[in-house]
DNA sequence: CCGTGATTTGACATTAATGTCTCATGTGAT
DNA sequence: ATCACATGAGACATTAATGTCAAATCACGG
């Protein structure tokens, strides 16, 4: 098999999310292998190994981007737009752990984009208590921390083959909500 | 300064923990150096990164564990022991973050010791949802998951300034307590 | 069927981290 | 003062990871 870009390129990511997210330390020859390829040819595509984790930085963020976006598009309240996107981001878990356990504060680029998606997220938590989903005394910088680790902790469950993709998000879900929201 | 064991073990043990929970690749050099000794005496005390690694695995869950029961000793519910132990185990966040960040499947007896604090988060939520702290028709699994993750939360909270570790743990407790409690 | 160009590959070079060793130095106890 | 001991400092060997390259390979169009 020869002649190919796009089939090999998307291997890579793949397999870079997979491995690093559960190891941060894998190295090339281990991710090569997993993506099928070996790791001259992964350095064909990305030269460094800060060059493929810049890049799949990048992807992950703008991935996620996507998801939400998407998940958001038919939502008309906070609550609704933020469960269907916890719900999009579960399949996304290893892009999620990539983005968590990797230093990433090579490429200014990548900072900037990582900043911008927190800096949207806390509005979003800001928006969700003045619609009374949240609790509004709470500061909002806990809720995003809440979104993000129990978003991990049902990926992680999922991985685990404790519960499905579907049970994890609503275990999540239900957490999220009702340990955030007004004392009832 | 010379002729000291303790404070130098003390020292190397702290940094590792320090430099390990947030950068799992950090080098010996570095934590050397933060420990104020050079890579020759690290070497000395632990004779390969691994030893080094397996050790401050053991001292993290002993040192939880210890937290845990001196917490837990003048509790009369499971709640209330619940709470204390979490208050306790947040200034001990490097530990948490160092285990749960490396690669701990090297030492069988650090297995060992890590499976069976995990057994005991287990039997612990079950009491819990006995007790009607927590939903009995959710998955104990689960609880130790949130538990563990509102956790790890609540430190990254104190570490970036945002919150006090006494502010950190309330918020923790609260989203545990009522984002797993019963539909009131 | 065969040339063409992109791609893959195994081998080699470079670099970083780790582990080992020796000797100098400073400290505290006797 | 001196002995014992721990640390500091530096050189060195070994290993693992990373980066580089020329030759082999394969799909494709002619």
């Amino acid at each position: 098999m020869a002649a190919k870009q796009p089939g090999t390129r998307q291997a890579i990511t793949e397999a870079g999310f997979r491995l690093l997210s559960r190891n941060p330390g894998a190295n090339l020859e281990q991710i090569a292998l997993a993506a099928g390829v070996t790791r001259a040819t992964l350095h064909r595509y990305y030269p460094s190994r800060a060059k493929l984790i810049a890049a799949l930085a990048l992807t992950a963020i703008r991935e996620m981007d996507e998801a939400v976006e998407r998940a958001s598009a038919g939502a008309t309240t906070v609550a609704q737009s933020l469960r269907d996107s916890l719900f999009a981001l579960i399949p996304l878990g290893d892009r999620h752990g990539f983005l968590a356990h990797e230093d990433i504060q090579a490429e200014p680029e990548v900072e900037a984009a990582f900043e911008r998606m927190r800096a949207e997220m806390l509005d979003w938590m800001e928006a969700a208590q003045t619609e009374g989903l949240f609790d509004p005394s709470l500061p909002a910088s806990w809720c995003v921390r809440s979104f993000d680790y129990l978003l991990y902790a049902a990926w992680e469950s999922v991985r685990s083959e404790e519960l499905t993709a579907k049970q994890a998000a609503q275990m999540a879900w239900r957490t999220l909500a009702q340990g955030l929201g007004d004392t009832s």
